[in-house]
RNA sequence: GCCGACUUAGCUCAGUGGUAGAGCGCACGCUUCACACGCGUGAUGUCGCAAGUUCAAAUCUUGCAGUCGGCACCA
């Protein structure tokens, strides 16, 4: 079989992901293992409204790794999926459709219509993103797809608010809040971000005490609120104002009266030491206001222009046209005092920037105490949710646990869960499931529901065990009870307290237990000048463009490299060289195909023993006595067996590369336990690129491509092509696609190679066997001596390189060996010859070559030369020579000066003082060794 | 204001007590029968600064500087 000369992504990318998804590959019942543990990841549901953006694309790699991985292990998977309705982001879209095309405003069209539009827009843009999930490679069950406002899911919110309600957690008050007068809707705190604007000013306005000549000055930076102070207050011990508390200030603009009142919250030593107190729009002047009892006057619209409170010279007013109004009217009656520069941080709405007003509203809120403690005792004593990484995030998430003020619930939307409220003529609320509910309770069928609706993020809340069936109604579901808690949660460090917190609080007060056991947490892309990417700023990459480019899997591999948990920089080029790293898997897969005739995929190539075991199961009990871990086992029934099986024939290289493939799957399996992704991608990349490519398959070259046809061959042809393949099962995960592709050209794959929880699925490298890495396999011995045929190499190659010595020109290579590097060398002869591109190989005790050689010196007190008659130039010989002794010197010093240090001999570890003298000692033998071929030279 | 992270080769980043690493880039050489998205060879870092702990510090402690982030906020 002859593949293309290189990987083209595109067509395994529009193939596999269908039949895998045709097949039901993604769905937890392909697991045929009654007995299998279950793992399972709940998708952070993306908004029904987006786009796929960069950080999506590291999360949602990260997530199909885990899942993959499991999979393939035999664990019962399950990568649930679905999308998020986004409340305000989406009511937004469709209002600014409505606009465009309609010229029209909600409010033209009434709730109901309006609803029906964003429906209808959900329906038609909302699978956007499951696109773009498809393309990314999910393997998420599609036939568990939800949506936060699904029945079901609907019907969770309602129960959870009527209980929560019903035990007094929710409740409806009328308070400060943060009011975006663009969305004309209230928003949370954490949908508040406060921005520092730096060319502020602070007025000094004056106010005239009644009766008095006195005149009381306060500092404010929004001097339209003035119209609505009712108050003014000074700190009880400010020795200036003491006469003045209790006296009456005539409020300038306003035919009002208000008191003069001491409070310990005012600051003695901050601007004037008298503060205006507007209860209605500031959340300090609303509590000092309860305090002494203080009228509350709203003197804004719900669009922050002024309202009739603020009197007819300002009523209608935009709240910036009204503070320059205020501030020309002080000026006029000359109580402007002054007008400082002063920089202010101004609270802005984190989805429309606009800066938001705090105002005195009706809102629903969730006294958070009981969810709180509920959710600080599941870490203080399980240490759960466990982030990765822990630090900074575990106490991050605590300290605002413990810090948490009630949470604004109500949101003045259309686009959402309507809250389950309903009110008589009177305004008597009845909370309940159903309108049905509520009637009956009330005793009247003339009720009006609220209007509002929920903050997204209390159904985003119930996400965990919501999506596996719970709702209120429901509460025990064959899905809860095998994949809640979920294994691991994976997201991003800014919905920690909006989305993670919560989901803890919310299942371990409704469904009883922890929603997950893991948070990852990973990092910000950001562009390649280390910005945050933004649409504003037009920076942002396109994951879509880059899977055009350079291909999905690239794309993950990149990803996941990357995830430390710290933001990093996008870089084009890396994908790029991750592309080519898909290349090469492609190319050295082609390579081993074209010569893969005799070959089979047969894992007992890479381990003998599995044969042995399989030859015991065959012959059955006359051999039960025999030990077959004993590694004579073999030679002891059949002698001749282990002569000529080529299984059990394996050379240096051999050994040596099962050894390392053992290593990297055994080391890989635990950094993707421990979630070090960075960590597997490394691994993964330089067992196949360097040890498998770069070396093995050179060593084995000749064998495989033999035109001789014999057993020896084949072996060496199924070995390698086996090797292939269990290293394409190793990069399944984090390459779906060019595995998937790569894994049906090998000879004889089939559903054989499944895990055993797969055996009837049909045949796809997502359901092979994850390799596990056996420990017995891994061969030392085979490392060192195959340690010593590549330096042999590479010394060879660097004196080539340095001397000149062109491709064409094969020397003789000389080598002074000791016995044990002596077999070494010989059984590896044909291979050291062609890769260090020598004529012969001559092995001796000691070297006899003439004056005219290039020389280096091996570890293990061999020595190697080249002579080169005629080609050689001294001066660089020598040069070379220097180098390489300047390199030691200066090692070898530093060791030197360690071990004369008395307190290191002492107090350090044996070995570790053993392990340097070796090393010097080593050092001092080939500086040696240098210092005679260079005088030789002079 | 409080909390925290980061600072390592030209660039992007790994590395958490024992001889400084990768990819890209750079230099030199290669139509070596899988791959130029390739092969071989090489150069490049007082690991932000200062002090401390230790036989030993990029790694632990403290301080400083710079960058960035989270939380809170004084009118």
């Amino acid at each position: 079989m002859e593949l293309e000369k290189a990987y083209n992504p595109t067509e395994a990318e529009s193939t596999h992901y269908k039949k895998w998804e045709a097949n039901s590959c993604f769905a937890p019942e392909i697991n045929e293992n009654p007995n299998a543990e279950a793992y399972s990841i709940v998708i952070p549901p993306p908004n029904v409204t987006g786009n796929l953006h960069m950080g999506h694309a590291l999360q949602h790699t990260l997530m199909d790794v885990l899942t993959r991985w499991k999979r393939m292990q035999g664990y019962k998977t399950l990568f649930l999926v679905g999308v998020d309705h986004a409340g305000i982001s989406t009511q937004l879209m469709v209002t600014r459709q409505l606009k465009k095309e309609e010229h029209k405003t909600p409010q033209d069209i009434g709730r109901e219509a309006f609803t029906e539009k964003v429906w209808a827009w959900k329906n038609q843009y909302g699978d956007t993103i499951t696109k773009q999930i498809r393309r990314e490679g999910l393997s998420v069950d599609w036939s568990r797809e939800r949506f936060t406002m699904d029945e079901s899911l609907s019907i969770a919110v309602r129960n959870v608010f009527v209980q929560l309600y019903e035990e007094g957690w929710i409740y409806r008050g009328n308070r400060i809040i943060n009011w975006c007068p663009k969305d004309k809707t209230v928003l949370s705190d954490l949908e508040v971000k406060e921005e520092t604007k730096k060319d502020g000013k602070l007025y000094y306005l004056q106010y005239p005490v009644k009766d008095s000549d006195v005149k009381i000055t306060v500092a404010t930076t929004r001097p339209e609120t003035m119209l609505g102070d009712t108050a003014v207050a000074v700190n009880p011990d400010d020795e200036r104002y003491t006469d003045l508390i209790g006296k009456t200030i005539e409020l300038p603009l306003t035919n009002r009266e208000i008191k003069i009142i001491a409070d310990e919250y005012v600051e003695l030593d901050f601007g004037t030491g008298a503060v205006k107190i507007t209860p209605a729009h500031d959340p300090n002047d609303y509590e000092i206001g309860m305090r002494h009892n203080l009228e509350q006057l709203n003197v804004m619209n719900n669009d922050a222009t002024m309202n009739s409170n603020a009197g007819a010279d300002f009523e209608g007013l935009d709240r910036y046209a009204a503070r320059e109004k205020v501030v020309e009217k002080f000026e006029e009656l000359g109580l402007l005092e002054k007008i400082d520069d002063y920089e202010v941080v101004l609270p802005h709405c984190e989805r429309c920037k606009t800066v938001v007003e705090p105002l005195l509203s009706d809102q629903w809120f969730v006294n958070m105490s009981e969810m709180r403690d509920l959710a600080l005792n599941l870490m203080r004593t399980e240490g759960v949710p466990h982030f990765s990484p822990q630090v900074p995030h575990e106490k991050v998430y605590t300290t605002w646990l413990e810090n948490l003020k009630d949470w604004t619930i109500s949101r003045q939307l259309w686009w959402g869960h309507q809250i389950p409220a309903w009110y008589d003529e009177d305004g008597n609320v009845f909370v309940a499931k159903t309108e049905e509910e509520a009637i009956a309770k009330a005793g009247t069928k003339n009720l009006t529901q609220d209007p509002d609706v929920l903050d997204t993020w209390f159904s985003s809340a119930l996400w965990s065990f919501s999506t596996l069936g719970w709702n209120g109604d429901t509460t025990e579901t064959e899905d809860l009870k095998t994949f809640h808690p979920t294994n691991v949660l994976v997201t991003g460090r800014d919905i920690i307290f909006l989305w993670v917190s919560r989901m803890a609080m919310t299942s371990l007060k409704f469904v009883g237990e922890k929603p997950f056991d893991d948070v990852i947490i990973h990092g910000t892309v950001l562009d390649k000048n280390g910005q945050r990417m933004s649409k504003t700023k037009n920076n942002g990459v396109d994951p879509l463009d880059v899977f055009d480019k350079y291909g999905v899997d690239a794309t993950r591999i990149t990803l996941a490299d990357s995830a430390t948990g710290a933001d990093f920089a996008w870089r084009d080029e890396k994908v790029e060289s991750f592309r080519n790293f898909a290349n090469k898997i492609w190319n050295a897969t082609r390579f081993c195909l074209m010569n893969s005739e005799g070959a089979q995929v047969d894992e007992t190539f890479l381990n003998p023993k599995k044969e042995v075991r399989q030859i015991v199961k065959t012959l059955g009990s006359e051999l039960r006595e025999l030990d077959e871990e004993d590694e004579e086992f073999l030679d002891k029934i059949v002698p001749e067996f282990a002569e000529d099986n080529p299984k059990e024939n394996l050379s240096i290289a051999d050994k040596w590369i099962i050894s390392r493939f053992n290593k990297t799957a055994i080391a890989l399996n635990k950094a993707l336990g421990t979630y070090q992704f960075h960590e597997a991608v490394q691994l993964l990349y330089h067992f196949f690129w360097d040890d498998f490519c770069d070396w093995y398959i050179e060593l084995v070259k000749d064998e495989i491509t033999s035109e001789n046809i014999n057993t020896a061959r084949d072996a060496a042809r199924s070995r390698i092509i086996t090797l292939i393949e269990q290293s394409l099962r190793l990069l399944h995960p984090f390459m779906p696609f060019l595995t998937e592709e790569l894994w049906h050209k090998l000879p004889e794959t089939s559903n054989a190679l499944h895990n055993s929880a797969y055996k009837n699925a049909d045949a796809t490298i997502m359901l092979a066997d994850f390799p596990k890495g056996d420990a017995s396999m891994i061969d030392e011995k085979a490392e060192a001596e195959m340690q010593a045929i590549i330096e042999l190499i590479s010394k060879v190659r660097n004196i080539r390189a340095e001397m000149n010595i062109k491709p064409s020109d094969k020397p003789a290579i000389h080598i002074a060996a000791n016995g044990d590097l002596q077999r070494i060398f010989r059984e590896n002869e044909a291979q050291i010859l062609k890769l260090a591109r020598a004529t012969d190989l001559i092995i001796n005790e000691s070297l006899d070559v003439p004056k005219a050689s290039a020389k280096a010196v091996l570890t293990g007190g061999a020595e190697l030369a080249i002579p080169l008659e005629g080609l050689i130039d001294f001066d660089k010989e020598i040069e070379r020579l220097e180098n390489q002794i300047a390199k030691l010197d200066v090692e070898g010093e530093r060791l030197e000066k360690q071990l004369s240090n008395k307190n290191f001999v002492e107090k350090a570890p044996p070995e570790k003082v053993e392990e340097l003298r070796a090393r010097l000692s080593e050092i001092e033998n080939q500086t040696k060794t240098l210092n005679e071929n260079l005088k030789s030279l002079q």
